[in-house]
DNA sequence: CCGAAAAGAAACGCTTCCGTAACGGTCTGA
DNA sequence: TCAGACCGTTACGGAAGCGTTTCTTTTCGG
């Protein structure tokens, strides 16, 4: 079930999107760190930092700092592999799932406003 | 022409394209960057330091700093605006434009990649 | 003609992110 | 069993972002 779009169509659904999540999220989350949320909630688990670092092509510290972050934030938690002591699991919370739940609802009301 | 995309279209559709964002392009924006850039090439000019605050809501000099990082790379040029001297006019350049199209595509890819 | 207002930039101290490198805890196979 | 590999974190110096405040230039009304 693709989604055809117009590169007008595209960028301004992105601008809109965009704008208004600086506008009313004072959280202020980086392109990774946007990155690694949805892919922790969008995409089968489990989900480990050296895992996240291939997909994304950055370095494990990087996961690690943003998982600091994300999990001050209340979005993500973690928690020791007990199988392998040497993982971590990365787990999803309420509140993350709430704020993804937010930005999908975004998303579509910016697609039915676009013109052209 | 509205654009409807269920739930999931719209988080897999975010996914997908800033995880490649965040792959293929090493110059990392921020959200407010690209906000500002999108806004740039999208909305008819002129853009001033003071429009674009008040539009995303943030202080001046956060844009005046977008607005320097982003000369650097060369998305974005500066000048004074020659009938008011107080203003600084933004205009866009053919790099920023060429980033822009570059997005707008991987945006049209992604959204056509979609499955479910 | 001059003082107030406006626009953008620069300065300041602080926070956060970055990449590289080093570190401890855990597993594993020779 | 133990040396080496593996995993995530921490440390470090540096770069870039933030908000507030101050400064310079320019405009404009009285």
């Amino acid at each position: 079930m693709p989604v055809e779009l117009t590169a007008s169509q595209a960028l301004n659904l992105w601008h809109s999107v965009s704008l208004e999540q600086v506008r009313v999220d004072n959280r202020d989350l980086t392109l990774r760190q946007i990155s690694i949320l949805l892919h922790i909630y969008l995409v089968p688990p489990p989900h480990t930092v050296r895992g996240l670092a291939g997909i994304l092509g950055v370095t494990k510290p990087v996961i690690t700092r943003a998982l600091d972050t994300m999990g001050d934030l209340g979005l993500v938690t973690r928690s020791r592999d007990e199988r392998d002591k040497r993982n971590v699991i990365i787990k999803r919370t309420v509140d993350g799932a709430l704020y993804l739940e937010k930005l999908g609802d975004l998303i579509i009301d910016q697609g039915r406003k676009l013109s052209i």
